[in-house]
RNA sequence: UGGGGGAUGGUCUAAUGGCAAGACAGCGGACUCUGACUCCGCUUAUCGGGGUUCGAAUCCCUGUCCCCCAGCCA
């Protein structure tokens, strides 16, 4: 893994840097604060690389803490996905795993100190009332009628709430700021409301909770955090974030620098969206293979190299973009081209015969693991007289550039021998069922010692030993490059009807019987694939396309 | 409309007053027992208008466009 980057560092590792020159910070320290209401994204994955890659570059720490403070939404379940997630992507956060919850004591004396301090009061105005009195874009806020409640009188309230004496929704804390200023964060926000329900991990010791902007700021400063990384969208937020570090006068601040957040085409990224089309099906689950969740990268086959490869590439800015999907395809091609030996699989068998060749005669030819790489070694793959060969390798009308079968033409099959193509035979409807073709038995291993030149090479399995198996070949989830752009129509309405194709009887060579949920593979000429680690089984394997190789015949003919 | 941010090839990122660079995509070619990989070449950009300067993507003024904020969500 790269620690160090051989490019120039972007604005935060600038800043960072800087800090560090002018010893203003003898170390920094980050955190990633997700909140456990959902499966991590590669979205997730960028901040996640950012954090932890600076904390690694630095020598320093990255801490893990799940932002908590809103029970109704959040589960351990999603706690330890999350947890799984980060190390899979090959993080490490030590000792130093928190939860925002752990510092609900710590926030309350916060609070009460707020209290005192005359710069917090409680509340009762109904959320309807509240939200009339906050204002609008243009126009200032008004003053709650409660505002100016004695700090005794508000330190008595404060502490009905937190005994549960107090009803839901009937008051809340709130900061004292002023309601005029016109970013409208300020305008008295919520502090603390009251929530009665039970925490996934404090069980019913709280009946209120914390609200984001009160409890993120002190927390980071609990834990001593140095540089708080967020999502633009929080950028009006860093003013409640410093007014609370400001007014509670803490030994320390930490500084709140927001960068864009990824967006990708062909896809959407909130935790709100996914949930949609799991819970209405569009998708099998949160690890469905086509879904960008770390789970469902991680399910399709993707590397974590890869993912980290992706993330340090796309950059850190803060200008609102969109990345190509194809980029993100591209860096597990990259990673995959390098490690996954190549087997040969038929996708779509079509059958050859092959009329020349002796009946029971089996042969065990050599083929090497990786072209690029002898060190990989070779396997023995059975030949014999009937074989598959992928359907899309033959024409019948076939133009001059076509490199393959067709009558009267010769291809070489991939580390056997060259054949050539006599005689096509269909069924009753038309359809092209069986090849008939001759082959040179002095081509054996797959050079004429002619030294005639074939320009097509093409992947085959033998018949008698093939591998019979289930392939499911994926495609881009959404077949619009942005599904929110239409405001009139639902984003699950461009959903890809074509995204997943189930192959039922594809032929692989038989060494793939010994494959295992940790190997991926290149089946030549197709792309990278490998088992599906939910449904596959020792007797019914099942194959995912993790992504195809680049194909620039495809692309030649879909010009035409 | 108030406030906060942002604008560099088709896409993403760099250049921090001194030759606008890289990646992806695209196009063309070489190589090839994977139409893959690799290699070579090419097309394409500083939001507009002013100003400062020997020199501006960068500094100043001005305009335009885009994103975020009116949850007791994060």
């Amino acid at each position: 893994m790269k620690t160090t980057p051989d490019r120039p560092l972007d604005f935060i590792r600038q800043i960072i840097a800087e800090d560090l020159k002018n010893g203003k910070h003898k170390q920094v320290i980050t955190r990633f604060p997700p909140e456990p209401n959902g499966f991590l994204h590669i979205g997730h994955a960028k901040s996640i690389c950012l954090n932890f890659g600076i904390a690694r570059e630095n020598n320093s720490v990255c801490h893990l803490r799940f932002d908590d403070t809103n029970p109704g939404k959040e589960s351990t379940e999603y706690v330890n996905s999350i947890q799984e997630d980060v190390r899979w992507l090959g993080f490490d956060w030590g000792e130093h795993l928190y939860y925002s919850s752990d510092y609900f004591d710590k926030l309350y004396d916060f609070a009460v100190q707020l209290i005192e301090l005359g710069k917090a009061y409680v509340c009762h105005l109904s959320g309807e009332e509240m939200r009339k009195y906050r204002g609008t874009l243009t126009e200032p806020g008004k003053e709650s009628p409660y505002r100016d409640r004695s700090v005794e009188e508000n330190l008595a309230l404060f502490t009905q709430m937190k005994n549960g004496e107090i009803e839901e929704g009937t008051c809340a804390l709130r900061a004292k700021i002023d309601m005029a200023l016109p970013n409208i964060i300020m305008r008295d926000p919520v502090l603390y409301r009251i929530m009665k329900t039970p925490h996934h991990r404090t069980g019913d010791k709280w009946c209120i909770y914390p609200m984001y902007d009160f409890t993120h700021c002190l927390s980071d400063m609990l834990e001593k955090i140095t540089h708080s990384l967020c999502t633009l969208e929080f950028e009006n937020n860093r003013a409640l974030y410093d007014w609370v570090l400001d007014t509670l006068d803490t030994p320390c601040h930490p500084q709140q620098i927001e960068f864009a957040r990824l967006n990708i085409n062909f896809t959407v990224m909130s935790k709100r969206k996914l949930l949609q089309l799991v819970d209405e099906n569009h998708v099998n689950g949160w690890d469905d293979p086509r879904m960008l969740t770390i789970s469902g990268l991680r399910r399709r086959g993707y590397t974590p190299a890869s993912i980290r490869n992706f993330c340090d590439g796309i950059g850190i800015g803060k200008r609102s973009s969109w990345i190509d999907m194809g980029v993100l395809e591209n860096a597990v091609r990259d990673d995959l081209n390098v490690l996954a030996p190549r087997v040969l699989g038929v996708l779509r068998p079509l059958k050859v015969v092959i009329t020349n060749y002796p009946e029971e005669q089996v042969e065990e030819l050599e083929a090497q693991n990786h072209p690029q790489n002898p060190e990989m070694g070779s396997r023995m793959v059975p030949f014999c007289r009937e074989i598959y060969v992928e359907q899309t390798d033959f024409m019948e009308d076939a133009p001059r550039k076509f490199f393959r079968l067709s009558v009267g033409r010769e291809v070489r099959l991939r580390y056997a021998y060259l054949i050539t193509c006599r005689e096509v035979i269909k069924d009753e409807e038309g359809k092209v069922i069986e090849l008939r073709c001759t082959y040179d038995p002095e081509t054996r291993g797959g050079s004429a010692p002619d030294g005639r030149k074939v320009k097509g090479t093409i992947h085959w399995v033998s018949a008698r030993h093939a591998l019979q198996t289930e392939v499911r070949l994926y495609d881009r989830l959404f077949s619009v490059e942005n599904p929110d752009m239409d405001k009139e129509k639902d984003f699950k309405e461009f959903v890809n009807p074509d995204s997943l194709q189930i192959l039922e009887n594809s032929m692989l060579e038989p060494s793939l019987k010994e494959a295992t949920t940790a190997d991926r593979f290149q089946f030549e000429r197709q792309g990278y694939f490998c088992l599906d680690n939910r449904d596959s089984t020792p007797d019914a394997p099942v194959f995912n396309r993790i992504v195809t190789l680049r194909d620039s015949w495809a692309k030649l003919t879909k010009k035409k």
